[in-house]
RNA sequence: GCCGGGGUGACAGAGUGGCUCAUGUGACCGACUGCAGAUCGGUUUUAUGGGGGUUCGAUUCCCUCCCCUGGCACCA
């Protein structure tokens, strides 16, 4: 059973072959660190994390490269507004954002790349399609001229007559088309800048991927991923560049695109000013169950946003959990000699299985896939009252492991955090206080007692009673 | 205008040319229960936007219409 995936340049699932043996490259865009981290932006990298751990456990050797706009039109606009220098600015939301998604649990991504690391390959890249008359210099600016590239439009298969150029960005007079696009972009006061053989300047927006993935993986690459707004200009404008310097392609062999968030049915964005920092929501809910909402949902469907919808991916969420939580305490408890539900439950088990890695082969139906778990879990309720013996209760767990780790899910039910043993023993210590204030020392004693047999160290002082761990 | 995505039960949301059933949430009934919660069983449920076609058979394939939604030059 072979691997698919969506292709958005085919608009077709197809069979997942990388281009080396089992060695994968994926490239997805990144951030343009100017405001905080949004619950898009978490749509887009929990699934993409999703997906290279999938990659990952299905055996592939997975680079997976990120870029970071850390210099751009957006940043250098918000930068005075706020009265920071723009270098601080973009430091300051990147921290923002990778302390975000190490919350959400995205730890897949082998390097953060910065725009501003790549100053020298992002020159290069423009003198080569200057060289190669893809590109024209004007003032201090080069632009790509896209009527030198046949191919531009064949990711998004628009045709340039057919477009409504200026639609929302006004034109700039010296393009010899409105269609061409900014490579470099000459020195503004107050900005900042780059010494070129152009003068001056900074890199214009679609080169720095190029520049990046060409460094990182070379001419050629498996996979480049991002939030479908992407699609175009951006990733076409990627293909115009990387095809017409390295003279390879296709560039990329698979465009996988992320669906949007959206809320109340409408595009969150800034101008409609409905946008949710992830921040906002993790005040409110656990980071797993966020990520849960997120991988709920196939990646490519977009996700109507609501508490409501989050509320009932909570609850949706606590069955599984609340069946784990179950397991191991019973774990502890289980005997080794079989069980009247061990038969069922390693049935299903192994169908859960199947059924789960089978939804994940089909282009990461991370929605199917959970199908799978919740039926298991009400499999294994049913048959635990039955009765399990501890191996098949380690061999439910065991799955969940590996279910978890593909998709980062499923972790706080490993092991219960500090925060919550210091409040448990917080709490049996003032129930133990009250029993004694009460001059019930039979219950205080046993509490104790219990305690101790649990391996926490009880010690009354002057100041009220002290605890330790062994 | 052009190029995309999508309409499935009360709601969210998969899959599938025929098969008993996606799955989850909600509501209701029953079981369990000191209370609460969790859980189990059942119901809501003859669910596939309208019309036409292909077919023995269509929710699935084709045509058409309607509706929602994204992009159209610096947005994950």
């Amino acid at each position: 059973m072979g691997l698919k995936l969506y292709n958005t340049l085919a608009r077709a699932k197809e069979e997942f072959e990388p281009l080396q043996g089992r060695r994968v490259k994926m490239f997805v865009c990144g951030i343009t660190p100017y405001d905080h981290t949004h619950i898009g932006h978490a749509r887009t990298y929990v699934a993409f994390d999703v997906i290279a751990r999938y990659l990952r456990h299905r055996g592939y050797s997975l680079f997976y490269l990120q870029n970071v706009t850390d210099v751009d039109d957006r940043i250098l606009t918000r930068a005075p507004e706020v009265d920071i220098p723009w270098d601080d600015l973009g430091d300051e939301y990147l921290a923002d954002y990778l302390k975000t998604m190490e919350a959400l649990g995205v730890t897949s991504v082998n390097l953060y790349a910065k725009a501003t690391d790549y100053i020298p390959e992002i020159i290069e890249q423009v003198e080569g399609l200057l060289a190669g008359d893809y590109a024209y210099q004007v003032d201090g600016d080069v632009f790509y001229q896209i009527s030198s590239f046949q191919d531009y439009g064949k990711l998004s298969r628009v045709k340039l007559e057919k477009l409504r150029s200026g639609a929302r960005v006004e034109v700039d007079k010296r393009k010899r088309n409105p269609q061409d696009f900014a490579l470099w972009k000459s020195r503004k006061p107050g900005e900042p800048h780059w010494d070129s053989p152009w003068g001056a300047g900074r890199p214009g927006w679609h080169i720095e991927d190029t520049a990046i993935s060409v460094t990182h993986f070379g001419p050629q690459y498996d996979i480049h991923g991002a939030g479908n707004d992407l699609i175009f200009p951006h990733h076409e404008a990627e293909i115009a560049q990387a095809e017409a310097f390295t003279g390879r392609k296709p560039f990329v062999k698979y465009w996988m695109h992320t669906g949007f968030v959206v809320i109340k049915g409408e595009r969150m964005g800034k101008s409609l000013g409905n946008i949710i920092p992830v921040k906002e929501v993790l005040e409110r809910y656990d980071p797993e169950v966020l990520r849960f909402f997120l991988v709920y949902t196939q990646y490519r469907s977009p996700i109507d946003f609501t508490y409501e919808a989050l509320e009932e991916a909570r609850r949706a969420y606590g069955r599984i959990t609340e069946a784990l939580e179950r397991a191991r305490a019973e774990l502890s408890e289980a005997r080794e000699e079989r069980g009247d539900g061990d038969e069922e439950l390693r049935g299903a088990i192994a169908s859960a299985s199947s059924d789960f890695f089978e939804a994940m082969d089909d282009d990461f139906n991370t929605r199917d896939a959970l199908a799978a778990l919740f039926s298991l879990t009400t499999t294994f309720r049913v048959d635990l009252d039955r009765g399990l013996s501890a191996g098949s209760l380690r061999e439910f767990l065991d799955a969940f492991e590996t279910y978890g780790t593909i998709l980062g899910l499923f972790r706080g039910v490993a092991a219960p955090s500090v925060d919550l043993i210091d409040g448990l023993i917080g709490l049996l210590l003032r129930l133990r206080e009250d029993a004694r204030r009460g001059g019930d020392y039979e219950a205080s004693d046993r509490i104790r007692k219990e305690l101790t047999k649990l391996g926490v160290r009880l010690e009354d002082t002057s100041k009220g009673p002290r605890w330790r761990l062994p």
